[in-house]
RNA sequence: GGGUCGGUGCCCGAGUGGCUAAAGGGGAUGGGCUGUAAACCCAUUGGCGCGAGCCUUCGCUGGUUCGAAUCCAGCCCGGCCCA
């Protein structure tokens, strides 16, 4: 079976709406993939990230390495039987903690080696270790291990980091060794138009499951972003997956998918809940903001999520100022849900062929946000 | 009644002649977070002023000193010990 099938084409814009076939599942997409980095979405049981609407989850390769390592996650029944997630998984293979955990570690042309954040342990990881690894965690679609640029970046550094990138992916696919996983490439080049074009027509001769753009939401901002997204996007075959990594505000995935991206994952809607920034239609709430100490409403009004059913912002917000776990609970659920009811929105307009307007109408609402 | 230790900003608490509008916590207020080293991090927190700056503040009152939260005297209040 393809790995990627594409049911509709918006014919105003370039947005799609297609299906995504994985060993453990389909994935409806345009699809948003909450974060689980190292074998859980931070404050929710699969349970509750199942009622959010998730259809599949991220799990990092780096960190998934370091602990509890590779054979634990085999004997623990694989990443699906760790995290206790039956759905699609996918994992990132550390390319991301080049960037982010650049003060430790050394790029080399074959490799990064980090010195472990938990106990400077020497960790070496290459094409072949990170497809290796991945191919033993056993998610549903792994990564080419590449390097994520930081902004700025110097360009010597980006047009290095794009031959890295692509020498990398042929030795992923070389290495890659589990037909049941889908293998995606990376497209990498920072906000330099042509290092993007480059780095694309390089990548899709190998032939890879899927196609991400990497290297943004590094601190850009959403206007060199999406330049680089629509840019980078109609680049990508139109009968492959087309994902964009670590991405984002809502704004930013709606406009990305006008411009023909069909994935997304980002921490934002986990990692802001827990710090009581709550994600509505009507923009964000700041929900340890003394403006709610006696506010019984909802954080949105008609969202379904457990949450907005069963507590007031108010209370949440006393949860906050405590420091109960139930606030980063409840507002994580919401986020999610709210991320989940997007895409399902987004997914909708497709189909009716009204994607395009409302998209407008979207963006010109949050325009503040980006 | 005697002795002794102490009373500092919203709270706790450091400071014991000038560099002190006063360390550090907590609390409060605001902000940030994008393929997660993040249930974390940052900023503000006496008043007035855009600002230089001015005013008020370390229990109270008075004193010493060029200068006092800091030294002295009296008083008030609290802890502990003795009677």
């Amino acid at each position: 079976m393809k790995p990627f099938d594409l049911k509709n084409q918006d014919t105003h814009s370039k947005a799609r709406r297609g299906v995504v076939h994985t060993a453990h599942g389909d994935v409806q997409t345009p699809v948003f993939m909450p974060v689980g980095t190292r074998g859980t979405v931070k404050g929710i049981t699969p349970e509750q990230l199942r009622t959010t609407g998730a259809e599949i989850v991220l799990a990092n390769t780096y960190h998934m390495l370091l602990r509890p390592g590779t054979e634990v996650v085999e004997a623990l029944g694989d990443l699906h039987g760790l995290m206790s997630w039956d759905g699609p998984i996918l994992t990132d293979s550390g390319g991301y903690q080049v960037f982010s955990l650049s003060t430790l570690n050394r790029i080399g042309e074959d490799g990064v080696e980090f010195a472990s954040h938990i106990d400077g342990k020497k960790i070496y990881l290459d094409a072949k270790t990170a497809t290796e690894t991945q191919n033993r965690l056993g998610a549903d679609i792994i990564m080419c291990f590449d390097e994520c640029t930081p902004w700025p970046c110097p360009q010597e550094h980006l047009v290095k980091a794009v031959e890295r990138t692509v020498r990398w992916a042929k030795q992923c696919k070389d290495a890659h060794a589990n037909d049941k996983q889908l293998l995606f490439g990376i497209v990498q080049g920072g906000v330099d138009m042509d290092l993007r074009s480059d780095c694309a027509k390089q990548m899709i001769p190998m032939e890879f499951d899927g196609y991400a753009i990497g290297g943004l939401s590094v601190g850009e901002g959403h206007d060199h972003m999406i330049r680089t997204v629509n840019h980078t996007a109609p680049l990508l075959p139109e009968d492959k997956a087309r994902y964009l990594m670590g991405v984002g505000m809502p704004i930013d995935i709606v406009e990305s998918v006008r411009a023909g991206v069909d994935m997304f994952d980002c921490v934002l809607p986990s990692r802001n809940g827990r710090n009581a920034y709550a994600f509505t239609d009507d923009g964000p709430l700041r929900l340890r903001n003394s403006q709610y100490v006696t506010d019984t409403s909802p954080i949105e009004q008609g969202c379904p999520c457990y949450a907005c059913q069963n507590f007031g912002k108010g209370t949440i917000r006393h949860f906050f100022n405590v420091g109960e776990m139930m606030g980063p609970i409840l507002v994580t659920i919401h986020n999610l849900t709210y991320f989940q009811r997007l895409m399902k929105e987004i997914r909708s307009q497709i189909e009716n062929n009204t994607f395009n307007e409302w998209a407008n109408e979207f963006c010109s609402k949050h325009k503040d946000e980006a």
